[in-house]
DNA sequence: ACAGCAAATGGAAACGTTTCCAATTCACGA
DNA sequence: TCGTGAATTGGAAACGTTTCCATTTGCTGT
């Protein structure tokens, strides 16, 4: 019934009555051809439905025209945009892309990379648990692969499409600041895979010290810790001093909140919260939440063009971080004053501007 | 500095003194060889950092060890992890996955698919506009190259992992029914373009007959009209006489909540809400959105077995259809009676029991 | 000591391309 | 009429594998 057998070019060439090359040079629009033959071949590929093998080319172009993408997990909005403005990006220019996601495990990070790599892969995008020590990804640069990072902070050695992690945590220091926190928490989840949470913790302890504000609790917590919000509400309990928390997600600072009310917490008055990443999420809750808003699609793009470059020979340089917005929602606040008030109303903001990061090298 | 050129099977025979058939059988596994050659050509492809080359393979094989993935988008969280969860279950099995959106473009749609089959995809996971009608699928199954459907209603001739669209949405107007509402709405987005919505809505008709409501007014919005809330607000206006509406996924029926808040109308006292998917967001808001709960990284699993049994030659059967639940929530209540009352409390709810489909063929 | 058989081995073809290169044809000017 | 260069053409090699097949080697049992 179906034809089972692959057309190939050499079936082209047959029923076109010349030789594979000319038919290569004419369906290529390469070489020249007289105007007959060219007629000739292309009626033939199309009555025979040709179609290039990939493959066969791959092979003999050693150019796969195939990216591979490596990240935690497409479960995650923040990289499943990502993924999808790289993917768009790198289809304009005839790329497809390779997907694979790690689990946020560093051992499944390297087989996946090496796979892509056998695969010919012509270029790399990336976001893993550690790729400062990555045998594969040091296989790749060795193969003279280009290869950009996502979302981790510069890394010599490879550009990376970044937010300023520790920018972005430092504004978050200054806000809780200028509210008049003093006694602050960073929440972090996977804070041993996660060069990006780290660096956030880095960058709100510093900027924690330069306000003169007692060093930040770091609160790890587990996946479970994180799911099951009166478990989280008894880790909160742990730390009855701290008013403000710095989650080092949108995901986990709605936890938050919702541990909070468990407990019977009013947010933001008596524990002001902020996230990271800006998912759009947060901007639905009743209650806001003040978050760090990222740009995850551009952030994809952005990898995606300069490797492209590097696809096409050139260097690829060091990149800007992008810009990033201190989101305002209703989750922060003033701290309760010491002596409870009950009859006071909602905590008023101290008026203050929307931050955006100036697009400057960090 | 860096060795540029492609260590091949070639190279390890060399070293090891062997011809590449030996060299080959010894690093498959297959063949026989001495111990000692196959220590020798172990150590050669050890000490040269040697991996095959999956192009070379994939030639000679006719086998890529790939599978195409087409969806609409990434940037929905439930296509994300439909492809998530086919990734992971692939992986187990050696293929990797090809993934590509078409952002609801039919043309596209056919285009990726197209390039995919070039790339000699061993199997095809798909998301679409138009299955019914696409050359490029007719292609596919031409060639004999396994495909899945997923979220798609079965359509004769691919097996396709879903939940069955128009049971689901029986589903919402037996509630409503149950509830006492009459005038109802379905709120569709790209109706043109998804069979899915077009299936829940006639499901949705079918079952407000049945039940003997009148039948559900459409109203079609286009993606801005969605965004903008005090433009959704002026066209759910013009209905003035409906009390509840179906929206065709959950980010339409949070933009209605957003819309009937706009307009001081209490959601459900006012209008009642209900959504498609479940996204985990519903859940969050401060009026958990009642909605059809999917499972679409468990549909994506599905989607990537049933592949795996047509990749390895077995016959793909039909599908049984993925359980759903409808997930009661706080924005749907009895409809307001016509004497406005407004010190009533909120809308107290008939003791209904969450329902679970039966998980029958459809 | 020899037939017979299994194990071990490597050459070569094949997979579908592109491209180098040599050969052929053609037109044009001298 | 002939030489010259350009246009056209196709054979063949190469890309990295796997596998068929034939050859060689080493034993076994008699």
């Amino acid at each position: 019934m179906a034809n089972k057998t692959r057309i190939t070019i050499k079936d082209v060439a047959r029923a076109a009555g010349c030789g594979v090359a000319t038919a290569s040079r004419v369906l290529n629009k390469s070489g020249s051809a007289s105007s007959e033959t060219r007629e000739r071949v292309e009626q033939a590929a199309r009555d025979l439905g040709f179609a290039f093998s990939a493959t066969g080319r791959a092979l003999q172009s050693r150019k796969s025209m195939t990216v591979g993408c490596l990240i935690p997990s497409l479960a995650n909005p923040v990289f499943a945009e990502a993924v999808q403005g790289a993917q768009e990006e790198l289809r304009k220019e005839g790329y497809q892309l390779l997907v694979a996601s790690s689990n946020y495990d560093g051992e499944t990070d390297n087989e996946i990379l090496t796979t892509l790599l056998a695969k010919d892969v012509d270029g790399l995008l990336v976001t893993m648990v550690d790729p400062q020590d990555s045998l594969a990804l040091d296989m790749a640069q060795s193969r003279n692969i280009p290869t950009c990072l996502m979302f981790h902070d510069p890394l010599p050695g490879w550009p990376s499409a970044h937010v300023s992690n520790a920018e972005a945590a430092a504004e978050v220091a200054r806000r809780f600041a200028r509210y008049g926190h003093r006694r602050t928490g960073f929440l972090a989840l996977r804070f041993a895979t996660s060069d990006r949470s780290r660096n956030r913790f880095d960058g709100f302890r510093a900027e924690c010290a330069a306000q003169n504000l007692p060093a930040p609790e770091l609160i790890e917590i587990t996946e479970t810790e994180a799911n099951t919000p009166s478990i989280l509400a008894q880790r909160l309990c742990e730390h009855p001093e701290l008013t403000a928390i710095f989650a080092s997600n949108d995901f986990l600072a709605i936890a938050v909140q919702k541990a909070a009310n468990l407990m019977g917490w009013h947010v933001p008055q008596d524990l002001s919260v902020v996230g990271f990443d800006g998912i759009e999420v947060g901007r639905l809750l009743d209650r806001p939440l003040a978050t760090i808003e990222t740009t995850p699609e551009a952030m994809g793009r952005q990898a995606a063009q300069t490797l492209l470059v590097g696809l096409q020979g050139g260097e690829m340089d060091e990149l800007t971080p992008l810009p990033f917005t201190f989101r305002v929602g209703a989750t922060l606040s003033t701290p309760r004053t010491k002596s409870p008030d009950d009859d006071r109303g909602a905590a008023q903001s101290p008026s203050v501007p929307p931050f955006t990061s100036n697009v400057k090298q960090g």
